[in-house]
DNA sequence: GTCTATAGAAGGATAGAC
DNA sequence: GTCTATCCTTCTATAGAC
């Protein structure tokens, strides 16, 4: 059930997710979801927040494991999800951003619950950055960019059905991290 | 109208905002929402990404007129949009962003209509860099990636209620404007 | 252009039997 | 744990008078 509504964020966002939906999806019998979710819909977002964010940390971790600089790391990262979206035909977004921009204004517990994805992805980040002997500072600021633009380039990329945003993001990237972070 | 169904979309996001909603915050005749508007909830979606665009249209352009170099242009139109989220409180988001995540799958109407707000952002920003002698292909690059970071900043940011992730793109961003774009 | 009224569907949530 | 039934609210959209 929880998988069911990560799908259906992942498609139509937060507030268009309904339980409704998701039984029907997920062939849940309709009278124990207050039981397993006494939370409501609130609960089901978390348990879909927490599930997603574990899975982008998975993917940090590998994209991380199979190379062995920082250039390689933050390109092959974005590369990776790159992959997953054409996959998907451009139907799947990001279900923490979903929740983020929806309901960072009314509900100050989902609005926590992302804000520390974030926080989670951008220190996995950082801490993989430093293994490549990327300086901590450098490794601050680059692993802030890189989720703030590998969750925008999702954005752009699903609305225009093409993963250049994808591509030149991760160039760039690239280009920065091979770079210590003086000024020219 | 368009102004309020504007503020409420970038509040609560798309699925969120009601005509209701709407008219009751602009004090607008009820009865005559659907004389403005007969396209019903998707024909008010349009008005407001469409005005939202061209906000940031201006936003770039003159972003662009108050500087003389590529890397200022970036750095100064990020910190433009990290002012005005500091100073909204860290409510509002971006309609476009909220209409692209939440209806790129089930409306092929509003999805086309991001795309397009997407596109034009990105070719503003790369003819900007252009003007400042930054070469095409760079300029194409750097404005994709411009925009998508962007996006992606403001929800982060939101989310964390700080302009944090502003404050590294817009870094990085003036960094990457001020060389050409070979790798070293 | 604006009003009231209302249809018709869908959503969140609860009660109580089994 | 799961069922059915149900309440209440909200939403989009339309009809028809003024």
């Amino acid at each position: 059930m929880i998988a069911g509504g990560l799908e259906l964020v992942r498609r139509n966002g937060y507030s268009a997710t309904s339980f409704r939906d998701v039984w029907t999806l997920t062939d849940t019998p309709r009278g124990s979801v207050y039981f397993h979710f006494p939370g409501g819909k609130e609960e089901l977002g978390l348990e879909v927040i927490e599930r997603h964010s574990k899975a982008w940390l998975t993917l940090i971790s590998r994209a991380a494991d199979t190379v062995d600089s920082a250039d390689s790391f933050l390109g092959g990262l974005v590369d990776g999800i790159a992959v997953d979206m054409r996959e998907s035909g451009f139907e799947l977004g990001c279900a923490v951003q979903a929740v983020a921009v929806e309901m960072s204004a009314s509900s100050e517990t989902l609005r926590q619950a992302t804000a520390e994805c974030y926080q989670q992805w951008t220190d996995a980040v950082a801490q993989r950055l430093q293994g490549f002997s990327v300086p901590p500072e450098r490794s601050r600021a680059l692993a802030s960019a890189t989720v703030a633009a590998l969750t925008g380039a999702l954005t752009v990329a699903r609305s225009l059905r093409s993963t250049e945003p994808f591509d030149h993001v991760a160039d760039l990237l690239r280009e920065l991290a091979r770079t210590a972070g003086e000024s020219p």
